[in-house]
DNA sequence: CTATCTGTTCAGTAATACTTCACAATATGG
DNA sequence: CCATATTGTGAAGTATTACTGAACAGATAG
């Protein structure tokens, strides 16, 4: 019999998820700056320790186990488990200071948290301030595998492994091309130019439009806001925007409707764990701060 | 600079949380069957890897830094994940039945749940089920410590890292010594019979009995329901039960008021995370069925 | 068929972890 | 005060482990 607890080392893991994440063992190994025989032999060190083959062989192929995925998942948070808390107690007990990775939103960073980003880097000049732009569900991905330590975005509410501090509201409003007057009842409205498919906020844009009975007859998609309001402005559909960023500029639209269609919660998201980068208590108070003041 | 996540062993994580886990460095040594050598040279490894010093030297003793104990806890929660994945994946690759480890509070034992662990046993017979009967703290923290698969025990209500089942409702009546007629004001009520203060049952009894104006004056503890119940129907006080336990059997106390104190939910419980003994759901799937219908 | 890609296997070598032994610093007890 | 046990550390030797490099075998393409 085995021991309860098998004497597995991080590179025997780091190979496991190194092969969920390339198509071909070798790209795996290339990633890992190790040869194709090593990688070979740490996984079959992996399956004898564990005491369960994970890969089958089809002819020269190796498929994995059904099982195999969560095996592969569970390595992948203890490894996320170990870099969070590898960076915090570096950044505690080393003294050091050490880099901050921030994940914003696009409404966020350029619009609600320019200032307070700013004052934030001029109060801590020896932190890194590291700052990457995406939509929400990419920042969340990240966060997860704690390629960042906190993310503006709209709020996960509740689903996965987070804690959220909300910041502000943000309204999202319809908006017709210039000299569509008088505006006439939703089933009159679109065709639509819309945040891709994919994104979070379309979700709930496509539900909330099927629900005042809009037909949903989309032209175009795009994740650039600008882009979105040059096309509405050119006359060629509706929109729907947060307010801040379709009245904003020398090029503002106005609203269909002077009430909102809906408002999501931007929120600081974290990792959720015990151990997070002490700059990030600082980085939220300050967001706080800046935008409730 | 250090690599950005380190390549270190189970074992050596083990070493680290052994030492928490006990008063010196050569019994958490022994513990682990190696040598205090090798359990010194290991942690000194553990160290360098981190690139950070996890215990100071005063004197001939060593002690732990501040942060050392979130390091242990981050290190006691990975083993306890690689753990719960290695069990799961030798009871499915392995193709094996493996033993099932249960917990339960002693109503849910012997009473609520007698007949579905019979049922579920008999549908099982390859599968090993153990059975622990504890109260639910203990319960709870048997189960982040990943020594139980499920819990049937008092719902934790989000406290912790636990998915809950709820079961059922039970419900927690006052019960006078007999004789004892007519019933007063709350304000007459006492001297009190027990359970222990430690337990999460109680605390919730001190409550609600304080809510009432009820004088919280304690003449004994016990954990065991039938020694309350005898010391009761000896006149030597008043005490709060679950109305299964008083009302059932030969002695039967009769309440001191028809509606219950209040009520608690008895829940089946996991701990959080993707990978569980394939046995845990159809058990809670008996469960579910035997005391819903 | 050649060429190239795949993953495996087999040496040989470098790194690593462990035990044994010796030792320094603290108690404990007479 | 001096014995005596105990705690943690360091050094040497040994066994295990992890890696590279080369040779090998199945698969696929031109």
């Amino acid at each position: 019999m085995d021991d309860a607890v098998p004497n597995l080392s991080t590179a025997q893991l780091n190979y496991l998820v190194a092969i969920t994440r390339h198509r071909t063992w070798a790209e795996a190994a290339a990633s890992l700056q190790v040869t194709p025989s090593a990688l070979s032999q740490g996984i079959a060190e992996l399956e004898r320790r564990l005491g369960v083959p994970l890969f089958a062989t089809d002819g020269r192929r190796r498929v994995p186990h059904e099982y195999t995925a969560t095996v592969a998942h569970a390595a992948e948070r203890m490894l996320a488990d170990l870099d969070q808390v590898t960076r915090w107690v570096r950044a505690v007990g080393g003294g050091q200071i050490g880099r901050l990775r921030v994940g914003m939103i696009d409404i966020a960073a350029v619009h609600y948290c320019t200032a307070a980003l700013r004052t934030f880097r001029r109060a801590h000049p020896k932190l890194d301030v590291g700052l990457t732009v995406a939509p929400t569900g990419e920042l969340l991905g990240r966060l997860e595998r704690n390629e960042l330590d906190v993310a503006v975005c709209v709020d996960p509410e509740g689903s996965g492994p987070f804690d959220s501090t909300p910041l502000l509201s943000d309204a999202l409003a319809v908006y017709a091309p210039p000299g569509v007057a008088p505006i006439g009842p939703p089933s009159t409205w679109g065709p639509w130019l819309l945040f891709p498919s994919a994104s979070r906020t379309r979700t709930a844009i496509d539900q909330r439009l099927r629900a005042i009975g809009a037909p949903l007859v989309v032209e175009m998609e795009s994740h650039q806001p600008e882009v979105l309001v040059e096309m509405v402005r050119l006359g060629l559909g509706w929109t729907v925007l947060p307010t801040t960023q379709a009245e904003h500029g020398p090029h503002r639209l106005s609203r269909a409707s002077a009430e909102p269609l809906f408002t999501r919660t931007v929120s600081a998201v974290t990792r959720r764990g015990g151990a997070q980068h002490p700059a990030v208590a600082p980085f939220v108070a300050a967001l706080v701060a800046a935008l409730s003041g």
